[in-house]
RNA sequence: GGCGCCUUAGCCAAGCGGUAAGGCACGAGUCUGCAAAACUCUGAUGAUCGGUCCGACUCCGAUAGGCGCCUCCA
Protein backbone atom coordinates (compact mmCIF):
# COMPACT_ATOMS: atom_id res chain seq x y z
CA UNK A 1 0.00 0.00 0.00
CA UNK A 2 1.27 3.61 -0.84
CA UNK A 3 2.89 5.19 1.84
CA UNK A 4 2.57 9.35 2.02
CA UNK A 5 4.74 11.73 4.18
CA UNK A 6 4.74 15.51 4.66
CA UNK A 7 7.73 17.02 3.80
CA UNK A 8 9.05 20.03 4.89
CA UNK A 9 11.52 20.03 1.19
CA UNK A 10 8.21 20.64 -0.41
CA UNK A 11 5.69 21.56 2.08
CA UNK A 12 3.49 18.91 1.09
CA UNK A 13 2.82 15.34 1.65
CA UNK A 14 3.69 13.31 -0.95
CA UNK A 15 3.80 9.94 -2.08
CA UNK A 16 6.83 8.20 -0.77
CA UNK A 17 8.90 6.46 -3.31
CA UNK A 18 12.37 5.05 -2.31
CA UNK A 19 15.26 5.38 -4.21
CA UNK A 20 15.96 1.44 -3.74
CA UNK A 21 12.61 -0.54 -2.42
CA UNK A 22 15.14 -3.18 -1.01
CA UNK A 23 16.27 -0.91 1.66
CA UNK A 24 15.22 2.51 3.05
CA UNK A 25 18.05 4.97 4.02
CA UNK A 26 17.06 7.13 6.95
CA UNK A 27 19.40 9.73 8.80
CA UNK A 28 18.36 11.40 12.20
CA UNK A 29 19.43 13.52 13.62
CA UNK A 30 20.45 12.43 17.48
CA UNK A 31 21.33 13.44 20.93
CA UNK A 32 23.80 15.74 21.98
CA UNK A 33 25.32 13.51 24.98
CA UNK A 34 25.74 16.61 27.43
CA UNK A 35 23.00 15.90 29.92
CA UNK A 36 20.31 13.52 30.77
CA UNK A 37 17.64 13.48 28.02
CA UNK A 38 14.14 15.10 28.68
CA UNK A 39 10.82 14.11 27.60
CA UNK A 40 10.64 16.74 24.82
CA UNK A 41 14.12 15.11 23.69
CA UNK A 42 12.47 11.70 23.79
CA UNK A 43 9.06 12.70 21.96
CA UNK A 44 11.85 13.16 18.87
CA UNK A 45 13.10 9.83 19.60
CA UNK A 46 9.43 8.35 19.40
CA UNK A 47 8.97 9.77 16.38
CA UNK A 48 11.98 8.08 14.67
CA UNK A 49 11.04 4.60 16.56
CA UNK A 50 7.52 5.08 14.62
CA UNK A 51 8.91 5.72 11.57
CA UNK A 52 10.83 2.52 11.51
CA UNK A 53 7.85 0.67 12.69
CA UNK A 54 5.62 1.79 10.07
CA UNK A 55 8.44 1.50 7.54
CA UNK A 56 9.35 -2.01 8.32
CA UNK A 57 5.39 -2.81 8.94
CA UNK A 58 5.47 -1.82 5.51
CA UNK A 59 7.89 -4.63 4.63
CA UNK A 60 11.08 -2.82 3.85
CA UNK A 61 14.23 -3.00 5.48
CA UNK A 62 16.31 -0.20 6.94
CA UNK A 63 19.16 1.17 6.71
CA UNK A 64 19.28 3.90 9.41
CA UNK A 65 21.97 6.25 10.75
CA UNK A 66 21.75 8.04 13.89
CA UNK A 67 24.67 10.39 15.10
CA UNK A 68 25.43 10.89 18.77
CA UNK A 69 27.07 14.83 19.13
CA UNK A 70 29.79 13.83 21.51
CA UNK A 71 31.87 16.95 19.98
CA UNK A 72 31.28 19.77 21.50
CA UNK A 73 29.61 22.41 19.68
CA UNK A 74 30.40 26.30 19.97
CA UNK A 75 27.38 28.32 21.55
CA UNK A 76 27.96 30.79 18.73
CA UNK A 77 30.09 31.28 15.56
CA UNK A 78 32.14 33.95 17.31
CA UNK A 79 34.65 31.89 19.31
CA UNK A 80 34.31 33.04 22.35
CA UNK A 81 31.72 30.71 23.70
CA UNK A 82 32.15 27.59 25.73
CA UNK A 83 31.11 24.58 23.91
CA UNK A 84 28.17 22.53 25.59
CA UNK A 85 30.51 19.29 26.30
CA UNK A 86 33.16 21.61 28.11
CA UNK A 87 30.09 23.10 30.00
CA UNK A 88 28.97 19.69 31.08
CA UNK A 89 32.23 18.95 32.31
CA UNK A 90 33.53 21.56 34.27
CA UNK A 91 30.05 21.53 35.82
CA UNK A 92 30.51 17.87 36.79
CA UNK A 93 34.26 18.00 37.33
CA UNK A 94 35.04 15.51 34.53
CA UNK A 95 36.33 15.62 31.50
CA UNK A 96 34.51 15.80 27.85
CA UNK A 97 34.45 12.04 26.90
CA UNK A 98 33.58 11.37 30.80
CA UNK A 99 30.77 12.97 29.96
CA UNK A 100 29.53 12.09 26.80
CA UNK A 101 29.91 8.34 27.90
CA UNK A 102 27.78 8.64 30.81
CA UNK A 103 25.04 10.33 29.25
CA UNK A 104 25.79 8.55 26.19
CA UNK A 105 24.92 5.52 28.47
CA UNK A 106 21.82 7.00 30.06
CA UNK A 107 19.88 8.08 26.84
CA UNK A 108 20.76 4.66 25.53
CA UNK A 109 18.99 3.56 28.57
CA UNK A 110 16.12 5.83 28.43
CA UNK A 111 15.28 4.74 24.81
CA UNK A 112 15.56 1.30 25.78
CA UNK A 113 12.86 1.79 28.20
CA UNK A 114 10.43 3.29 25.82
CA UNK A 115 11.08 0.51 23.74
CA UNK A 116 12.45 2.68 20.61
CA UNK A 117 13.70 0.62 17.86
CA UNK A 118 17.54 1.23 17.95
CA UNK A 119 18.54 2.34 14.34
CA UNK A 120 20.99 0.03 12.47
CA UNK A 121 23.97 2.22 12.83
CA UNK A 122 24.29 4.52 15.64
CA UNK A 123 27.64 6.91 15.57
CA UNK A 124 29.60 9.37 17.31
CA UNK A 125 31.12 12.72 15.72
CA UNK A 126 34.39 11.87 17.95
CA UNK A 127 34.83 8.43 16.04
CA UNK A 128 34.52 10.04 12.47
CA UNK A 129 36.82 13.21 12.75
CA UNK A 130 38.60 11.72 9.74
CA UNK A 131 35.46 11.49 7.42
CA UNK A 132 34.94 14.98 8.51
CA UNK A 133 38.16 16.62 7.33
CA UNK A 134 37.78 14.46 3.99
CA UNK A 135 34.38 16.11 3.49
CA UNK A 136 35.43 19.62 4.67
CA UNK A 137 38.44 19.37 2.34
CA UNK A 138 36.74 18.88 -0.93
CA UNK A 139 34.11 21.29 -0.01
CA UNK A 140 37.24 24.32 -0.26
CA UNK A 141 38.26 22.39 -3.61
CA UNK A 142 34.84 22.91 -4.75
CA UNK A 143 35.36 26.71 -4.45
CA UNK A 144 32.44 26.71 -1.62
CA UNK A 145 34.43 28.19 1.37
CA UNK A 146 36.85 30.99 2.82
CA UNK A 147 38.68 31.38 5.62
CA UNK A 148 40.05 33.39 8.53
CA UNK A 149 42.91 33.13 10.84
CA UNK A 150 41.20 30.80 12.70
CA UNK A 151 38.04 29.41 10.91
CA UNK A 152 37.19 28.24 7.77
CA UNK A 153 33.63 29.49 6.53
CA UNK A 154 31.29 27.81 3.70
CA UNK A 155 30.31 31.01 1.63
CA UNK A 156 26.62 30.83 1.34
CA UNK A 157 26.62 33.12 -1.44
CA UNK A 158 28.25 30.16 -3.85
CA UNK A 159 25.10 28.78 -3.62
CA UNK A 160 21.89 28.74 -6.03
CA UNK A 161 19.85 29.49 -3.19
CA UNK A 162 19.80 28.94 0.20
CA UNK A 163 17.39 28.58 2.91
CA UNK A 164 15.22 26.17 0.93
CA UNK A 165 14.01 24.36 3.78
CA UNK A 166 12.91 27.73 5.81
CA UNK A 167 12.26 30.20 3.36
CA UNK A 168 14.97 32.47 4.64
CA UNK A 169 17.08 34.37 2.38
CA UNK A 170 20.81 36.53 3.19
CA UNK A 171 19.08 39.70 1.77
CA UNK A 172 16.16 39.35 4.11
CA UNK A 173 17.81 38.77 7.36
CA UNK A 174 20.90 40.80 6.80
CA UNK A 175 18.01 43.60 6.75
CA UNK A 176 16.46 43.03 11.12
CA UNK A 177 19.17 40.53 12.45
CA UNK A 178 19.09 40.35 16.24
CA UNK A 179 22.01 38.74 15.81
CA UNK A 180 25.62 40.59 15.48
CA UNK A 181 27.07 39.85 12.34
CA UNK A 182 30.32 38.29 13.60
CA UNK A 183 33.70 39.65 12.37
CA UNK A 184 35.20 38.00 9.75
CA UNK A 185 31.88 36.08 7.94
CA UNK A 186 31.29 37.66 4.79
CA UNK A 187 27.47 37.19 4.88
CA UNK A 188 25.31 36.25 7.69
CA UNK A 189 24.65 32.82 6.67
CA UNK A 190 27.73 31.99 6.51
CA UNK A 191 28.57 28.90 9.21
CA UNK A 192 31.95 27.67 10.76
CA UNK A 193 33.07 24.47 8.78
CA UNK A 194 36.91 23.46 10.53
CA UNK A 195 37.69 25.78 13.15
CA UNK A 196 41.26 25.89 14.65
CA UNK A 197 41.52 24.97 18.66
CA UNK A 198 42.64 27.94 20.93
CA UNK A 199 45.33 26.42 23.08
CA UNK A 200 43.25 25.38 26.09
CA UNK A 201 40.54 23.82 23.57
CA UNK A 202 40.03 19.87 25.14
CA UNK A 203 38.50 18.12 22.14
CA UNK A 204 40.77 18.92 19.08
CA UNK A 205 42.60 17.15 16.33
CA UNK A 206 45.66 17.05 13.74
CA UNK A 207 44.32 18.41 10.63
CA UNK A 208 45.07 20.23 7.40
CA UNK A 209 44.56 23.12 9.50
CA UNK A 210 46.37 22.67 12.36
CA UNK A 211 44.87 21.46 15.42
CA UNK A 212 41.42 21.81 14.99
CA UNK A 213 37.55 20.47 15.61
CA UNK A 214 35.06 20.38 13.08
CA UNK A 215 32.28 23.40 12.80
CA UNK A 216 27.91 22.19 14.18
CA UNK A 217 27.37 20.98 11.29
CA UNK A 218 29.89 19.19 9.49
CA UNK A 219 29.20 15.93 11.36
CA UNK A 220 25.84 14.96 10.34
CA UNK A 221 26.91 15.38 6.51
CA UNK A 222 29.89 13.66 6.71
CA UNK A 223 28.73 10.48 8.52
CA UNK A 224 25.49 10.76 6.78
CA UNK A 225 27.50 10.44 3.23
CA UNK A 226 29.83 7.58 4.88
CA UNK A 227 27.36 5.55 6.30
CA UNK A 228 24.30 6.29 3.73
CA UNK A 229 26.34 7.64 0.31
CA UNK A 230 25.53 10.74 -1.51
CA UNK A 231 21.58 10.34 -1.76
CA UNK A 232 19.39 8.78 0.75
CA UNK A 233 15.83 8.49 1.61
CA UNK A 234 14.42 10.38 4.55
CA UNK A 235 16.42 12.65 7.22
CA UNK A 236 14.79 13.63 10.27
CA UNK A 237 15.22 15.83 12.97
CA UNK A 238 13.19 18.19 15.61
CA UNK A 239 11.51 21.48 14.08
CA UNK A 240 14.57 23.75 15.56
CA UNK A 241 17.06 22.26 13.22
CA UNK A 242 15.23 23.56 9.98
CA UNK A 243 16.08 26.92 10.27
CA UNK A 244 19.76 26.33 10.52
CA UNK A 245 21.10 22.67 10.98
CA UNK A 246 19.67 21.47 8.46
CA UNK A 247 20.05 24.21 5.67
CA UNK A 248 23.54 24.11 6.55
CA UNK A 249 23.82 20.31 6.14
CA UNK A 250 21.80 20.87 2.51
CA UNK A 251 24.33 23.95 1.79
CA UNK A 252 27.60 21.55 2.85
CA UNK A 253 25.95 18.59 0.79
CA UNK A 254 25.38 20.75 -2.52
CA UNK A 255 29.07 22.32 -2.17
CA UNK A 256 30.64 18.60 -1.71
CA UNK A 257 28.32 17.50 -4.52
CA UNK A 258 26.03 19.43 -5.82
CA UNK A 259 22.70 17.98 -4.14
CA UNK A 260 20.33 18.01 -1.41
CA UNK A 261 21.55 14.63 0.36
CA UNK A 262 17.99 13.76 0.88
CA UNK A 263 14.46 13.32 -0.84
CA UNK A 264 12.22 13.26 2.04
CA UNK A 265 12.95 15.98 5.27
CA UNK A 266 10.69 14.88 8.26
CA UNK A 267 10.57 16.81 11.46
CA UNK A 268 8.67 16.16 14.72
CA UNK A 269 7.05 19.43 16.23
CA UNK A 270 7.95 20.22 19.95
CA UNK A 271 6.27 18.66 23.18
CA UNK A 272 4.58 21.81 25.27
CA UNK A 273 3.89 21.87 28.61
CA UNK A 274 0.70 23.47 29.84
CA UNK A 275 0.48 25.48 26.33
CA UNK A 276 4.75 26.85 26.98
CA UNK A 277 7.91 26.06 26.09
CA UNK A 278 9.55 23.40 28.53
CA UNK A 279 12.79 24.95 30.11
CA UNK A 280 14.70 24.52 32.90
CA UNK A 281 13.84 28.28 34.33
CA UNK A 282 10.21 27.06 34.38
CA UNK A 283 11.00 24.19 36.49
CA UNK A 284 8.82 21.91 33.84
CA UNK A 285 11.84 19.92 32.51
CA UNK A 286 10.62 16.48 32.90
CA UNK A 287 13.09 13.09 32.60
CA UNK A 288 11.79 9.36 32.36
CA UNK A 289 12.98 9.05 35.71
CA UNK A 290 10.63 12.02 37.15
CA UNK A 291 7.47 10.41 35.04
CA UNK A 292 8.48 7.17 36.74
CA UNK A 293 8.74 9.30 40.37
CA UNK A 294 5.41 10.57 39.79
CA UNK A 295 3.67 6.46 38.75
CA UNK A 296 3.90 6.83 35.55
CA UNK A 297 5.98 4.04 33.30
CA UNK A 298 7.49 4.51 30.14
CA UNK A 299 5.49 3.62 28.01
CA UNK A 300 2.59 5.27 29.70
CA UNK A 301 4.70 8.13 27.52
CA UNK A 302 4.62 6.27 24.65
CA UNK A 303 0.98 6.00 25.04
CA UNK A 304 0.34 9.59 25.44
CA UNK A 305 2.55 10.38 22.24
CA UNK A 306 -0.11 8.79 20.34
CA UNK A 307 -2.93 10.94 20.93
CA UNK A 308 -1.28 13.22 18.35
CA UNK A 309 0.61 13.73 15.32
CA UNK A 310 4.53 14.25 15.65
CA UNK A 311 4.44 17.09 13.07
CA UNK A 312 1.87 19.18 15.73
CA UNK A 313 2.21 20.27 18.97
CA UNK A 314 1.53 18.28 21.99
CA UNK A 315 0.46 19.71 25.15
CA UNK A 316 2.00 17.88 27.77
CA UNK A 317 -0.15 17.84 31.01
CA UNK A 318 -0.57 15.43 33.58
CA UNK A 319 -4.07 15.18 33.48
CA UNK A 320 -3.17 13.35 29.92
CA UNK A 321 -0.75 11.69 31.30
CA UNK A 322 -3.47 9.91 33.62
CA UNK A 323 -5.48 9.12 30.43
CA UNK A 324 -2.47 7.69 28.77
CA UNK A 325 -1.84 5.48 32.15
CA UNK A 326 -5.29 4.03 32.14
CA UNK A 327 -5.71 3.74 28.29
CA UNK A 328 -2.52 1.51 28.57
CA UNK A 329 -3.99 -0.75 31.04
CA UNK A 330 -7.19 -1.08 29.04
CA UNK A 331 -5.19 -2.00 25.93
CA UNK A 332 -3.58 -4.68 27.72
CA UNK A 333 -6.44 -5.92 30.01
CA UNK A 334 -8.54 -5.80 26.82
CA UNK A 335 -5.20 -7.85 24.72
CA UNK A 336 -5.37 -10.60 27.84
CA UNK A 337 -9.24 -10.87 27.32
CA UNK A 338 -9.21 -11.78 23.83
CA UNK A 339 -6.26 -14.57 23.94
CA UNK A 340 -8.92 -16.28 26.56
CA UNK A 341 -11.63 -15.60 24.30
CA UNK A 342 -12.98 -17.84 21.30
CA UNK A 343 -15.05 -16.18 19.29
CA UNK A 344 -15.22 -15.98 15.73
CA UNK A 345 -14.24 -12.72 14.08
CA UNK A 346 -15.28 -12.48 10.02
CA UNK A 347 -12.96 -12.74 7.53
CA UNK A 348 -14.28 -9.10 6.26
CA UNK A 349 -14.51 -7.76 9.84
CA UNK A 350 -10.17 -8.86 10.09
CA UNK A 351 -9.94 -7.11 6.78
CA UNK A 352 -11.74 -4.32 7.57
CA UNK A 353 -9.22 -3.64 10.37
CA UNK A 354 -6.30 -4.23 9.09
CA UNK A 355 -6.71 -1.70 6.01
CA UNK A 356 -8.21 0.82 8.29
CA UNK A 357 -5.08 0.42 10.42
CA UNK A 358 -2.64 0.37 7.71
CA UNK A 359 -4.44 3.24 6.03
CA UNK A 360 -3.79 5.11 9.19
CA UNK A 361 -0.35 4.78 9.87
CA UNK A 362 1.04 5.09 6.39
CA UNK A 363 -1.17 8.62 6.37
CA UNK A 364 2.29 10.05 7.59
CA UNK A 365 1.90 7.98 10.65
CA UNK A 366 -1.30 9.21 11.69
CA UNK A 367 -1.34 7.20 14.82
CA UNK A 368 -4.56 9.11 16.39
CA UNK A 369 -6.58 7.41 13.78
CA UNK A 370 -4.13 4.12 14.00
CA UNK A 371 -5.65 4.50 17.87
CA UNK A 372 -8.73 4.81 17.50
CA UNK A 373 -8.86 1.39 15.13
CA UNK A 374 -6.67 -0.30 17.77
CA UNK A 375 -9.55 0.74 20.38
CA UNK A 376 -12.90 -0.55 18.05
CA UNK A 377 -10.32 -3.87 18.20
CA UNK A 378 -10.02 -3.86 21.53
CA UNK A 379 -13.44 -2.86 22.82
CA UNK A 380 -15.27 -5.40 20.15
CA UNK A 381 -17.64 -7.57 22.25
CA UNK A 382 -16.68 -10.31 20.82
CA UNK A 383 -13.81 -11.85 22.84
CA UNK A 384 -11.51 -13.60 20.07
CA UNK A 385 -8.04 -14.69 20.19
CA UNK A 386 -7.98 -13.53 16.31
CA UNK A 387 -8.66 -10.15 17.81
CA UNK A 388 -6.05 -10.68 20.18
CA UNK A 389 -3.44 -11.86 17.40
CA UNK A 390 -4.40 -8.54 15.58
CA UNK A 391 -3.58 -6.43 18.14
CA UNK A 392 -0.35 -8.16 18.58
CA UNK A 393 0.36 -7.56 15.06
CA UNK A 394 -0.52 -3.83 15.01
CA UNK A 395 1.60 -3.66 18.32
CA UNK A 396 5.07 -4.15 15.82
CA UNK A 397 3.90 -0.87 15.04
CA UNK A 398 2.81 0.51 18.45
CA UNK A 399 5.75 -0.86 20.31
CA UNK A 400 3.84 -1.72 23.83
CA UNK A 401 5.30 -5.19 24.13
CA UNK A 402 2.02 -6.63 24.40
CA UNK A 403 3.57 -10.23 23.91
CA UNK A 404 5.47 -9.81 26.93
CA UNK A 405 2.96 -8.58 29.18
CA UNK A 406 1.32 -10.96 31.69
CA UNK A 407 -0.73 -9.96 34.64
CA UNK A 408 1.57 -10.15 37.51
CA UNK A 409 0.89 -11.89 40.28
CA UNK A 410 2.04 -9.37 42.76
CA UNK A 411 4.65 -10.55 45.50
CA UNK A 412 2.61 -9.54 48.60
CA UNK A 413 4.32 -9.09 51.73
CA UNK A 414 3.41 -11.82 54.62
CA UNK A 415 1.55 -9.21 56.68
CA UNK A 416 -1.00 -8.26 53.81
CA UNK A 417 -1.45 -11.94 53.13
CA UNK A 418 -2.59 -12.39 56.66
CA UNK A 419 -4.98 -9.48 56.13
CA UNK A 420 -5.88 -10.86 53.14
CA UNK A 421 -6.63 -14.16 54.37
CA UNK A 422 -9.05 -12.69 57.80
CA UNK A 423 -11.29 -10.37 55.43
CA UNK A 424 -11.79 -13.57 53.60
CA UNK A 425 -12.55 -15.14 56.63
CA UNK A 426 -15.15 -12.08 57.65
CA UNK A 427 -16.80 -11.73 54.18
CA UNK A 428 -17.46 -15.73 54.40
CA UNK A 429 -19.51 -15.04 57.62
CA UNK A 430 -20.49 -11.67 55.97
CA UNK A 431 -19.01 -10.03 58.70
CA UNK A 432 -19.18 -6.10 56.42
CA UNK A 433 -17.89 -4.46 59.40
CA UNK A 434 -14.27 -6.75 59.84
CA UNK A 435 -14.25 -6.62 56.02
CA UNK A 436 -14.62 -3.13 55.10
CA UNK A 437 -12.12 -2.50 58.08
CA UNK A 438 -9.66 -4.86 56.65
CA UNK A 439 -10.01 -3.70 53.21
CA UNK A 440 -9.17 -0.04 54.93
CA UNK A 441 -6.08 -1.14 56.67
CA UNK A 442 -4.84 -3.40 53.54
CA UNK A 443 -5.38 0.04 51.91
CA UNK A 444 -3.66 2.35 54.20
CA UNK A 445 -0.84 0.04 53.46
CA UNK A 446 -0.89 0.76 49.80
CA UNK A 447 -2.86 -1.95 48.81
CA UNK A 448 -5.72 -1.79 45.97
CA UNK A 449 -8.42 -4.43 46.92
CA UNK A 450 -10.99 -5.46 44.67
CA UNK A 451 -13.85 -8.24 45.25
CA UNK A 452 -13.99 -9.66 41.66
CA UNK A 453 -16.54 -12.47 40.46
CA UNK A 454 -13.34 -14.79 40.64
CA UNK A 455 -12.34 -14.08 44.24
CA UNK A 456 -10.23 -10.82 46.33
CA UNK A 457 -8.08 -9.06 43.99
CA UNK A 458 -5.22 -6.70 45.77
CA UNK A 459 -2.43 -4.84 43.88
CA UNK A 460 0.03 -2.96 44.86
CA UNK A 461 -0.60 1.03 43.81
C1' G B 1 12.61 43.71 12.24
C1' G B 2 12.04 38.90 9.29
C1' C B 3 10.00 33.73 8.62
C1' G B 4 6.42 30.12 10.18
C1' C B 5 2.79 27.58 13.02
C1' C B 6 -1.41 26.99 16.31
C1' U B 7 -6.64 28.04 18.56
C1' U B 8 -12.02 21.74 17.78
C1' A B 9 -16.16 19.58 24.24
C1' G B 10 -13.05 19.45 31.42
C1' C B 11 -8.04 17.25 29.47
C1' C B 12 -4.94 14.89 25.18
C1' A B 13 -6.64 15.34 20.33
C1' A B 14 -8.15 13.34 14.58
C1' G B 15 -10.27 14.13 10.00
C1' C B 16 -12.98 16.70 6.49
C1' G B 17 -15.88 22.05 1.40
C1' G B 18 -21.66 19.00 2.53
C1' U B 19 -23.77 19.33 8.75
C1' A B 20 -17.58 16.93 13.95
C1' A B 21 -12.76 10.00 14.88
C1' G B 22 -10.65 8.07 19.29
C1' G B 23 -8.93 8.02 24.45
C1' C B 24 -9.56 9.78 29.45
C1' A B 25 -12.44 12.47 33.02
C1' C B 26 -17.59 13.94 34.50
C1' G B 27 -22.78 12.31 34.87
C1' A B 28 -26.63 8.26 34.66
C1' G B 29 -27.42 3.08 34.87
C1' U B 30 -26.28 -2.52 35.36
C1' C B 31 -23.54 -5.65 38.67
C1' U B 32 -21.89 -5.97 44.01
C1' G B 33 -23.37 -6.38 51.29
C1' C B 34 -20.73 -1.66 50.28
C1' A B 35 -16.59 0.26 47.56
C1' A B 36 -13.48 -0.57 43.46
C1' A B 37 -13.23 -2.85 38.78
C1' A B 38 -16.00 -4.18 34.56
C1' C B 39 -19.98 -3.19 31.17
C1' U B 40 -23.93 0.13 28.90
C1' C B 41 -25.57 5.04 27.86
C1' U B 42 -24.46 10.20 27.67
C1' G B 43 -21.44 15.63 25.70
C1' A B 44 -19.03 20.22 21.34
C1' U B 45 -21.25 23.78 15.65
C1' G B 46 -15.66 24.43 15.96
C1' A B 47 -11.18 31.73 19.57
C1' U B 48 -13.92 36.30 17.51
C1' C B 49 -15.61 39.04 13.26
C1' G B 50 -16.16 39.47 8.04
C1' G B 51 -15.87 37.38 3.00
C1' U B 52 -16.08 33.51 -1.08
C1' C B 53 -19.47 29.39 -2.08
C1' C B 54 -25.76 26.26 -3.19
C1' G B 55 -23.10 24.86 1.29
C1' A B 56 -17.17 26.14 5.66
C1' C B 57 -14.75 23.81 11.47
C1' U B 58 -12.35 22.82 6.70
C1' C B 59 -10.75 28.27 1.62
C1' C B 60 -9.57 33.95 1.95
C1' G B 61 -9.03 38.40 5.13
C1' A B 62 -8.97 40.90 9.77
C1' U B 63 -8.87 40.85 15.19
C1' A B 64 -7.56 38.48 19.86
C1' G B 65 -4.70 34.92 22.31
C1' G B 66 -0.69 31.27 22.25
C1' C B 67 3.82 28.88 20.30
C1' G B 68 8.30 28.35 17.54
C1' C B 69 12.56 29.86 14.67
C1' C B 70 16.11 33.84 13.03
C1' U B 71 21.65 32.34 18.90
C1' C B 72 22.92 25.87 21.52
C1' C B 73 18.24 23.29 21.77
C1' A B 74 14.08 17.36 19.77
Amino acid sequence: MDIYFYNTLTKKKELFKPLDPKEIKIYSCGPTVYYYAHIGNLRAYLFMDNLRRVLRYNGYKLKHVMNITDVGHLVSDADDGEDKMVKAAKRENKNPYEIASFYLDAFLKDIDKLNIDKPEIIARATENIDIMEQYVKKIIENGYTYQTDDTIYFDTSKLDKYGVLSNRNIEEQKAGARVEFDNGKKNISDFALWIKAPENHLMKWDSFFGKAYPGWHLECSAMGYKYLGEKFDIHTGGMDHIPVHHENEIAQSKGFCGHIPANYWMHVDFLQVNGGKMSKSLNNLYTLEDLKQRGYEPLVYRMFNFTSNYKTPINFTFEAMDTAKISLNKLREAYLTHMNGNEEISDIQMQEYENKFLEAINDNLNMPVAMSVVWDIAKNPKKSKQLANLLLKFDEVLGFDLKNYEKKEEELPQEIIELINNRKIARLEKNWKESDRLRDIISQKGYEVKDTQNGMEVIKR
